[in-house]
DNA sequence: TGCGACGATACCCGCGCGGTATCGAGTGTG
DNA sequence: CACACTCGATACCGCGCGGGTATCGTCGCA
């Protein structure tokens, strides 16, 4: 009558596990969970097939015929059903998902999804543009890459996004700057200073943020590595994370009053693509539990 | 990262429901559930394969090549799984379940019991072994039967009970008694007659019940016939489920201020049989469903 | 007879699943 | 050309199931 009466997958794992453990407890330390729930399932499974699978003497745990078997048939589906999403990814063909990495990404998460990805979709082919800082879409639009690994903020228009992480930002300044001894700044301090840019075209929310604010006066750049150099050269200041680790010769100060600058995932919003969801899905969890544990 | 997150039977008994309907919400009707949640998982599914298993156009749904694959394997993962619980039970050997049904069962939810237990475990050899009204436990304590379809109240020691109903209980009367043509009774009002009794050595709190509270002096019964003879030849009164349909001669009247009558299940404590299990589950469910439409 | 091992039971909680209401896109029609 | 109809997708909600912790009952053993 309820709808938990019919046979699942699930359950034959469980009583595979505890089939070739032949014993409840270590079964369920292998199943990676406790044991009440584990003896309920095969108990469950007992009701449902109405035989018993296992003599349960107190010299340990044994199969019954019966129990041998499901174990039998248990495998074999259970095998069977592995297979199936190689089966399947086969003929969909070659899959491909393009990921595009706004230029300065060495964060540690971008591995950690990279190895989670590869482990959940061994046969998807990822490849990874890297772009550099003048489009916070790294080329969505133009269909260059079928999903962004990127920061906002930018016009989110025609794309669906998810925020995965909010970092704080500091002043990249030079290292003997009167104020890189400074603890932390406000941007009014760094009013009558030349801020690097980006180019003319560059997403105007992008642009705006990434110069504290509101546009200024400076040079343009393209790269993480101009930004740098420009600060080295010309004395410029500018915009970038609180944590980062700068170049010899430059310093970050955190900078307060600002929003933090936030880690966004962003793709088509009609994309029926099923891999980007899943990527979607993979990063948000692998970023929440990144979050968990700091 | 989800535990939801590996195939299930369930998953692909969706999937081929679509691909074999081609039509979302026929597939639905077919699941015996509405079509959003229908959606919700075969959009589980492709994001979990990683692959589109539909073209949904606007002429209508289609197979994609993965989705055909998956078609395939899907059919013959359920086709085998469907098999199982046949190959489990004719290993377990012929099945038997004994069931005890007190005497004057002619409860119509006993039939639509027999029948949803046959259509839910075909293999299992049902005997039913009809009792007299001597042993409320149709034989339990003696091994003659696995379970009891029976009514209270009896001495539980040993067993485990469920109450499934409970029925208003009156007055057996012959039809031309003074009080025949009451709406209803009170015990007390009976207090000067005869009342028939079981024999010695029937369960004493059974005997209590059925003589309105106390035991009373009267002649011994055996089987629900012998009730309405004794009544009808001698003038004793006794009682009776309130809406019997008594033999010629006979009528019920309603007693009040008497606690109902239950139906109730009984097996022994520390059986394991996994047949009486899904019989009492089964049971419980269809009595609770016939009580809901009353 | 106390103790340890181990499966069963009791009870609680969070989330996944299925429900209803609604949207939005695409299409045929007066 | 607007309107209505179809049908899958989305939003949101409530509940039951699956998994958790605590504890029991039983059996073997020192």
């Amino acid at each position: 009558m309820n709808r938990r009466d019919r046979l699942e997958l699930r359950t034959l794992r469980y009583f595979v596990a505890v089939a070739e453990e032949l014993h409840f407890g270590r079964a369920a330390v292998r199943l990676h969970m406790s044991q009440p729930p584990l003896s309920r399932a095969i108990r469950a499974l007992e009701t449902e097939l109405g035989a018993t699978l296992f003599h349960r003497t107190s010299a340990g745990v044994t199969l019954t015929r019966a129990g041998a078997v499901l174990l039998d048939e248990a495998r074999a589906l259970l095998d069977r059903a592995e297979r199936v999403p190689a089966r399947v990814a086969a003929a969909a063909g070659a899959a491909t998902l393009t990921v595009g990495i706004l230029g300065d990404s060495t964060d540690p998460d971008v591995v950690r999804l990279a190895d989670a990805y590869r482990r959940r979709h061994p046969h998807v082919e990822v490849t990874v543009r890297e772009t550099d800082l003048t489009d916070p879409t790294c080329g969505l639009h133009a269909g260059l890459v079928d999903v962004a690994l990127t920061r906002g903020p930018f016009d989110p228009t025609g794309l669906t996004t998810q925020t995965l992480r909010a970092d704080p930002v500091g002043a990249l300044l030079r290292a003997d700057d009167p104020l890189a001894g400074r603890a932390s700044l406000a941007p009014a301090e760094l009013a009558d200073r030349r801020w690097f840019r980006f180019p003319e075209g560059t997403d105007p929310l992008w642009q705006a943020y990434w110069n504290g604010g509101e546009p200024r006066p400076g040079p343009v750049v393209r790269t993480v590595r101009e930004c740098q150099q420009v600060v080295l050269w010309n004395g410029t200041v500018g915009m970038t994370l609180a944590d980062h680790v700068p170049a010899e010769g430059l310093t970050v100060v955190p900078l307060t009053g600002l929003p933090p600058s936030q880690v966004v995932l962003a793709w088509p919003r009609t994309d029926p693509n099923p891999l980007i969801r899943s990527f979607v899905r993979l990063a948000v969890a692998v970023y929440d539990a990144s979050q968990g544990l700091s």
